[in-house]
RNA sequence: GCUGGUGUGGCUCAAUGGCAGAGCAGCUCAUUCGUAAUGAGCAGGUUGUCAGUUCGAUUCUGACCACCAGCUCCA
């Protein structure tokens, strides 16, 4: 007999050899259909697992994320034993579980169509029918390389090879005549796949190198009751329609023409008010908080882009202006500001009682990304930023990092993202040396430092391997679009190495010069990409401080449009954006208008109102909310406005 | 850049190898109205661009451009 600590701490004796599924059975029929996997001792294995010896025991559901993972993971093997069924020719690549679903990668001749998918989603009802158990199997590398060669499946040749010469056993796991390499863990049978559904296929690079094969990737989600699966796919749906893409262009934020070229969006009037609610509101924020205004050149020489290195590390992102082989002179579109704010820093030679020294700029930047990289607003060729770079000492580093991060926290509360963001710690790739520049050591010091600053402010982070600047790590907080894709929406990095490269020095105390400690931040992102989220989130219906249009007011009849005039210019001396609808058109329609374009406020002015001295005071998303005398409704929206009250 | 898809008035969408049509929006006139669409009329298109096939192309073919989803890359 063995014995089983169960959750809670229970303690259970069971025979020797007696797996979780049966241990799950026992405990109840509902824990036993709804086991996916388990966790012996605290790692995931699958429910067939024979217990040997004392253990802790958690038997997972589809509510937890391992089982969660297990379940959908088997779901991409149902796919790929779907396709293998339909199209015997096809290689198999990878197929994991991802948030929300799974995916399979295939190598086939022909790209999979929507309408392949429906026949695939038929093959595979008939897996999940066939209710096919999956049994786990260990074999040496050889034979499985010979299975592999066998099959012709070289892709699962090329990472069972990976494994050649360390012992090792290789894992497959078997599903009626399908077999798989995988690591597992699984659930115990195809059966249980109750509702999933293939959402799209696309293509994608083998091991997600862009030199190596494009495969046919098809995406899937699954769950374990029909309704959640449709209920998910109707919220991803909803999701769809705050898109900013479309959205923002619907309600006239931006739109492109094709002259002018990709990525390069234009502002239409109600977009840029927002970018410049946003821009002076950051700009003040900053300059009280020791932050200085520069406004430097949007190009340079190469010379300067040669000594930051982004000739040698960023030239393809860059918009040259001349040739090189022709031109005595090359120029550069900037696309980052950091070299030129290091030239107001070398204006003059610097203290340390110089230092901290905190350049800020609304700073407009040029990449010129590759023509299928461009989304919207979140991903364009120009685009402004709040930049900055500060030059500190060793010392002040982290304290001025807590700065800059605390920053970044107001800024996100105010416009009301704070929830919606993560943060990634983005470090350099060791084994990737071309992209990065400077000695592991100075990496080591540098990531060093943003740990020790970051595990000291407790930041939840996860770590991005490769994902730091050429030159030095950061902090990435990053956000979901509509779609669930992830993009950084500000960043803040610690530079040790750039410094040097430009001669920027400071006098210490002792009278030694040294090279100051620079931190690359923004605080609220680059204008454009924080509009497109806040499109998003907010479906296009601003907050009242941000709405570009705050007020409409809307005179019953003509009769009454000289008092609404009245009323708008003294709106208007308070700084409120306010219109006056003056059409000859019936009440409804103008209420019908203004709600279509998401106006927080709409003032309706009748006979009534003028007899009484009050408005009548639509408020978006409430509707009527009933008569006020012009000073409440001013004194309240005063208010809200300056208190930036998020609905 | 790669894979797949899309491109018809400002917007949403019809239609066709033979004069491109509707609704909404716009403009004009009438209406002066109380909480999400008043009525009538008018105007608006070289069917993304450029080639090719054809007696004739918006429709078929090709190249390019732009837009969309994904991959790669990135703020």
């Amino acid at each position: 007999m063995i014995k089983v600590t169960l959750k809670g701490g229970t303690v259970k004796e069971y025979q020797e050899g007696i797996s979780a599924m049966e241990i799950a059975k026992d405990l109840g029929m509902g824990l036993y259909k709804a086991a996916c996997v388990c966790k012996i001792d605290g790692k995931t294995a699958d429910l067939r697992t024979p217990l040997t010896n004392d253990c802790e025991l958690q038997i997972l559901t589809f509510d937890d994320d391992d089982g969660k993972y297990a379940f959908r993971h088997t779901a991409s093997h149902i796919l790929a034993q779907a396709v293998k069924r339909l199209y015997p020719e096809a290689k198999l690549a990878i197929g994991p579980a991802i948030d929300n679903g799974f995916y399979y990668d295939f190598d086939v001749d022909v790209p999979f169509t929507p309408e392949v998918l429906e026949k695939i989603e038929e093959e595979m009802k008939k897996i999940v029918k066939e209710a096919l158990p999956l049994e786990k199997y260990e074999i040496d590398v050889d034979e499985a390389l010979k299975w592999a060669n066998d099959a012709g499946e070289i892709y699962k040749a090329e990472l069972i090879s990976e494994h050649a010469g360390k012992g090792e056993k290789i894992t497959f796991y078997k599903q009626g005549e399908f077999n798989e390499l995988c690591a597992g863990p699984h659930i115990p049978d195809t059966g249980r796949i109750k509702a999933f559904k293939l959402t799209s296929c696309t293509g994608a690079y083998w091991r997600g190198d862009s030199n190596k094969k494009m495969l046919q990737r098809i995406y899937g989600t699954a769950f374990t009751k029909k309704d959640e699966m449709e209920a998910y796919l109707a919220a991803v749906e909803e999701a769809k329609k705050r898109d900013h893409n479309k959205l923002g262009r619907e309600l006239g934020y931006f739109t492109t023409v094709d002259v002018i070229g990709q990525g390069l969006p234009i502002l239409l009037p109600k977009g840029a008010r927002v970018i410049q609610l946003l821009q002076r509101f950051v700009e003040d924020e900053e300059q009280k908080r020791g932050w200085q205004l520069t406004k430097t050149p949007f190009m340079a020489k190469s010379d300067l882009y040669k000594i930051s290195g982004h000739w040698d590390h960023y030239k393809d992102g860059m918009f040259v202006l001349g040739d090189e082989e022709k031109d005595d002179e090359v120029y550069a579109l900037r696309p980052m500001t950091c070299p030129f704010q290091y030239q107001a820093y070398l204006n003059k030679s610097r203290s340390y009682r110089d230092l901290p020294l905190r350049y800020n700029e609304t700073s407009t930047l040029f990449r010129n990304e590759a023509s299928g990289e461009m989304h919207g607003l979140i991903r364009v060729r120009q685009f402004t930023i709040s930049e900055g770079h500060l030059m500190c000492t060793p010392e002040q580093l982290e304290d001025e990092f807590k700065k800059c991060l605390e920053l970044a926290m107001f800024m996100l509360k105010t416009v009301g993202l704070y929830e919606d963001v993560s943060f990634r710690f983005s470090q350099w790739d060791p084994d990737d040396r071309e992209k990065y520049i400077g000695t592991t050591e100075q990496w080591d010091e540098a990531q060093g430092s943003m740990k020790k600053i970051l595990d000291h402010l407790g930041i939840n982070y996860k770590i991005g391997v490769g994902e730091a600047a050429f030159y030095g790590p950061k902090l990435d907080i990053q956000i979901k679009n509509v779609f669930g894709k992830e993009d950084t929406l500000i960043t803040i990095q610690i530079d040790q190495m750039l410094a040097k490269n430009f001669g920027m020095e400071y006098v210490d105390a002792d009278g030694v010069k040294k090279n100051p400690y620079i931190i690359h931040r923004t605080s609220i992102g680059c204008y454009e990409r924080t509009l497109a989220l806040l499109i998003e989130k907010y479906a296009g219906a601003f907050p009242l401080w941000l709405a570009p249009e705050q007020i409409r007011l809307l005179p019953i009849s003509d009769r009454h449009q000289e008092y609404a005039e009245g009323i708008r210019q003294k709106l208007d001396s308070l700084g409120f954006r306010v219109t006056c609808d003056n059409r000859s058109e019936k009440i409804g329609y103008k209420i019908r208008e203004a709600q279509l374009e998401k106006i927080p406020y709409m003032l309706l002015i009748g006979d009534k109102e003028i007899e009484n001295g009050t408005l009548s005071v639509r408020r978006r998303g409430e509707g009527d909310i009933g008569a006020m005398t012009t000073d409440d409704y001013t004194s309240m929206i005063l208010k809200e406005n300056a208190e930036k009250v998020i609905w």
